[in-house]
DNA sequence: CCACATCTGTAGTGAACACTACATATTTGG
DNA sequence: CCAAATATGTAGTGTTCACTACAGATGTGG
């Protein structure tokens, strides 16, 4: 039995741009033949190898969240907490206004409020936010623990709060905000860290 | 030449219906559908009131960020710029987490990213959301007058800030998190506030 | 070279969308 | 009571959407 006519196109190209066109429209906002356009394929290549709409979006999730892993395990390696606030904030004002890159995140500019038929999307997203947000608190665990933190300081909450100042500078960010007023706001953002460490 | 019939529904109340449905699905995720069901009225009364969804949205924005500028008066109205963050962030808190309201924001769930054809809908979101900015900036121009701020305090990142906070709060709030979790990021985003404050 | 399996491009499909034509109903001014 | 003006409900309009049937192309195993 044969094997089939091979693929013409490459699947993790087509998903870059994929990825950029939910980046830039959310995915509601992205029509199918956007989509196809930009992968450069046409709308049963995508079927056949994504399933639907909401599978390519996974799809395209998925890639996005396995690079920003890499870049969260360096974060978490800074040496102290604040540190590793530091490094996050700072990285993400520079991320999200790469001009290679539509501006914001993909994780809130994919679809924040969808309707009918779509109420997963959101979940999806926020799943996704939410793994970021437990990396950073086992890396705040470990800093108390190290005496980096105050014994006072809640992990789960820091974590939290860097989390949500992530997402307001993504969504500054996808309406204009420059890089310089996205890294003065990480500056403010740290010194709330600051005033949890032992050595403030 | 008489003055026609007159209209059988209240206007502000079908706003408010029609706010309640863009905030839980978004611009391009409410549909007319549902919107004219919320509202109690037929498509033609909407279309002959509010001239289009678009414009339906605007009235419902108008609506909303009439009520909300209410309340940022009293925001502004604290004694101190530390003050100010806390009954801001720790309103939005509650706010967002009022069942009385979808979870979040109706500036923010409005829709971060729409498709071609809609592309003035995150714009207006974002001057609505950058009217509060400039208020919280005003007022923390004048904090560092009163000698409330240290004057290397940066009115301007500080406003913008808080504003980045109460964002990333809302899409927080959307994705289910709880009074109390907000509650913890409010208290931990006030500590920087306080870092900028002359008696820390 | 043949049977089979998978991919590709063309050209649609039904459904849902924002929006509206039109006839009818309800008001005011004369 | 009539004429003008505006609102309402019914029942659509054309367009766009996600998705797919189908025929032909391109590969593998025997």
């Amino acid at each position: 039995m044969g094997m089939g006519r091979p693929r013409e196109f490459d699947a993790e190209t087509a998903l870059d741009q994929a990825m950029e066109v939910f980046w830039r429209h959310g995915y509601e906002g992205a029509t199918i033949a956007q989509l196809t356009e930009a992968m450069g394929i046409n709308p049963p290549s995508l079927y056949a190898c994504f399933g639907n709409k909401e599978g390519l979006l996974k799809a395209a999730l998925d890639r996005y969240t396995k690079l920003r892993n890499i870049w969260m395990d360096e974060v978490v390696a800074a040496p102290t907490a604040r540190a590793v606030a530091e490094r996050m904030l700072m990285g993400i004002a520079d991320k999200q206004t790469d001009p290679a890159n539509p501006p914001g995140c993909l994780l809130v500019q994919g679809g924040i409020a969808c309707g009918t038929g779509s109420e997963n999307v959101p979940f999806e997203l926020a799943a996704r936010r939410a793994q970021n947000e437990d990396q950073l608190r086992d890396r705040f665990i470990r800093a108390r623990a190290e005496g980096d933190l105050k014994e006072s300081a809640d992990p789960a909450a820091l974590a939290r709060y860097v989390s949500a100042v992530s997402v307001g500078m993504g969504v500054m960010a996808s309406s204009g905000a420059d890089r310089e007023a996205l890294r003065q706001v990480a500056d403010v953002a740290v010194q709330a860290v600051e005033a949890q460490s032992a050595r403030g």
